[in-house]
RNA sequence: GCUCCGGUAGUAUAGUCCGGUCAAGUAUACGGGCCUCUCGAGCCCGUGACCCGGGUUCAAAUCCCGGCCGGAGCACCA
């Protein structure tokens, strides 16, 4: 039996094994400890910054679950610092979760929960368990790296309460006095060594203006809000890992027994393409970069223009990410593979003739073909391309051109090489009907082209140094259907790639990918 | 420096908990073929890996010890 005969067969006596091993490769591994209808992710974006690939595939997996075990997500901004906080933030992150097709099913901020910070704040003091700290940052570092305590630790809940009310009330400036948890000053685990849990910030937040000078850090506020959210899983980068017996100490402190189970993988980068904020910035501050959703950032906005689409991503974080610990850095192929295979059967084709050479062709007619825009998927439609004797075709193709050679020029014409000068090749004409083994290059008629721009990105870093040269700008022509390309639309031009159009009033494109 | 964690083909990942079915699976990359009026897509075939050294065992990618390499944390950021 042939394979095909064998698959038929298959096919009609258990259709299931073909189709399991499809389905299968796109599935998740199993959430450890998850309960169909009573998982409860969250998407815990701190919005100090753009939201970036890294954001993306994080919130992606915990998005995934949610929908995989029917339960539920949250948004929820770790909006704590108010000096790094931005309204803009907030908004990246929305927009690229909803880009991802991410749907929350709640929202909130930490910011909204001050009041009860305090309250769980004041129930520490009482019980013993936090103590107001007046040392100088610099001696309370010294002092946890020795694993010794200082004199404040020791002082009476009264009196704590004292100077808590003093902090709330404005009595110390920033810097002057922080709030500590009663840890174990010798514990190996260092975020144990009575870590600071609230300190003062006179800088206006976004959203609650000058409402509150007294902020809590991360793991208390965290602590507290995925207990708040009911959240039952955490999936998360692993520079979190060292937090998990601190978030679940502070919850026990405050009589709370149910934790989430914590997952936490490392985290990763792609090729050439670091997602810090410092060496993006290098970037920028070095000229090389205009904006942070330049299509060679991994921020979501260069992703989106570099025509990478959403259901790429998706299916790569299904796909190719794992919940290892060691260091990993993707290479932009893996991810390009995925983005073609979903481009390529909706992608419309078009002729575009980078570093244009002009072609003479000696007795050539005048020719009009109808051409579809597609090889098989009929429902792209097709234009009419005419031409004769003169066009212009790709500079590659061109470099390559001896005389005596022939080409045939995709659905119009063959000819043979007479002659190469400088930017001119001179042939004639070889008939109109394809012929076996000829190299069919893509073409432009002279009289009736654009001009086009393509941006090409590249990687922003090379071997830990920026690359001077990431950004290549390429000109050429493209056939006159090149117009009716949409802002946003993606298409292939043969032989040369998949390309976005990056703006609605000039033919300016970005390339993806090959 | 201290404390954790990890090292499977070029890249990424499955397997490691509960040793044998792993002469190691998958994707991508690469090579070849088929198909095609694209050097794209698709289909087929192939190349290619358990960090090193000891130990335990009838048997180790899987367990133990040491080394090497890599990552994370050691904030009044998240």
């Amino acid at each position: 039996m042939s394979l095909e005969e064998q698959r038929a067969l298959l096919a009609r006596i258990a259709p299931e094994l073909l189709e399991a091993k499809r389905v299968e490769k796109k599935r998740l591994p199993p959430l450890p400890g998850a309960e169909p209808g009573k998982v409860i992710t969250r998407l815990p974006p701190e919005p100090s910054g753009y939201m970036h690939i890294g954001h993306a595939m994080s919130g992606l997996l915990n998005y995934l679950y949610a929908r995989m075990y029917g339960g539920v997500i949250w948004l929820r901004f770790e909006d704590t610092d108010p000096r790094k906080v931005k309204p803009e933030y907030y908004e990246s992150f929305r927009k690229g979760y909803k880009w991802l097709g991410i749907e929350w099913d709640h929202e909130k901020n930490n910011s909204d929960d001050m009041e009860l910070f305090y309250r769980y704040a004041e129930q520490l003091i009482k019980s013993g368990k936090a103590y107001v700290c007046t040392c100088p940052a610099e001696k309370i570092r010294r002092l946890r790296a020795l694993g010794e305590e200082c004199e404040h630790r020791s002082h009476g809940a009264d009196e704590n309460l004292h100077l808590w009310n003093e902090m709330l009330a404005g009595g110390f400036g920033e810097g002057e006095a922080i709030m500590r948890l009663v840890g174990d000053m010798k514990h190996a685990n260092t975020t144990m060594r009575d870590p600071a849990l609230f300190r003062i910030i006179e800088h206006e937040h976004p959203l609650t203006g000058d409402r509150y000078r007294v902020w809590p850090l991360y793991d208390f506020a965290v602590s507290i809000e995925d207990y708040l959210c009911g959240v039952t899983h955490v999936l998360r980068t692993s520079e979190f890992a060292l937090r998990d017996e601190l978030q679940n100490y502070i919850r026990s402190l405050l009589g709370i027994s149910r934790h989430p189970i914590y997952i936490e993988y490392s985290r990763f980068e792609f090729q050439g393409t670091p997602v810090s904020k410092r060496r993006l910035r290098a970037v920028l501050e070095a000229g090389l970069a205009r904006s942070w959703d330049d299509p060679r950032f991994p921020t979501i906005e260069g992703i989106r223009r570099r025509g990478i689409l959403p259901e790429a991503i998706r299916e790569f974080t299904i796909t190719q990410t794992g919940f290892s610990y060691a260091k990993r850095e993707y290479d932009w192929s893996l991810l390009f593979a995925i983005n073609r295979r979903i481009l390529d059967p909706v992608a419309r084709r078009l002729f575009f003739a980078p570093n244009p050479v002009k072609l003479l062709i000696d007795g050539a007619p005048e020719i009009s073909v109808e051409a579809p825009y597609h090889p098989s998927n009929m429902d792209l439609g097709s234009r009419n391309l005419r031409a004769g004797g003169e066009l212009y075709i790709s500079g590659i193709d061109a470099e390559r051109m001896r005389p005596g050679d022939v080409y045939r020029l995709k659905y119009l014409m063959n000819f043979k090489v007479l002659e190469v000068s400088g930017n001119i090749i001179r042939a004639e004409f070889m008939g109109r009907e394809p012929i076996r083994d000829v190299q069919i290059i893509q073409w432009v008629p002279a009289g009736e082209c654009v001009e086009v721009e393509v941006l090409v990105p590249g990687v922003l870093y090379v071997n830990d140094e920026i690359n001077q040269e990431s950004l290549r700008i390429v000109r050429g022509l493209g056939e006159r259907a090149v117009e009716t390309v949409r802002l946003d639309e993606i298409v292939q031009f043969e032989r040369f790639g998949f390309c976005r159009r990056d703006s609605a009033s000039e033919l300016r494109f970005i390339f993806a990918h090959d």
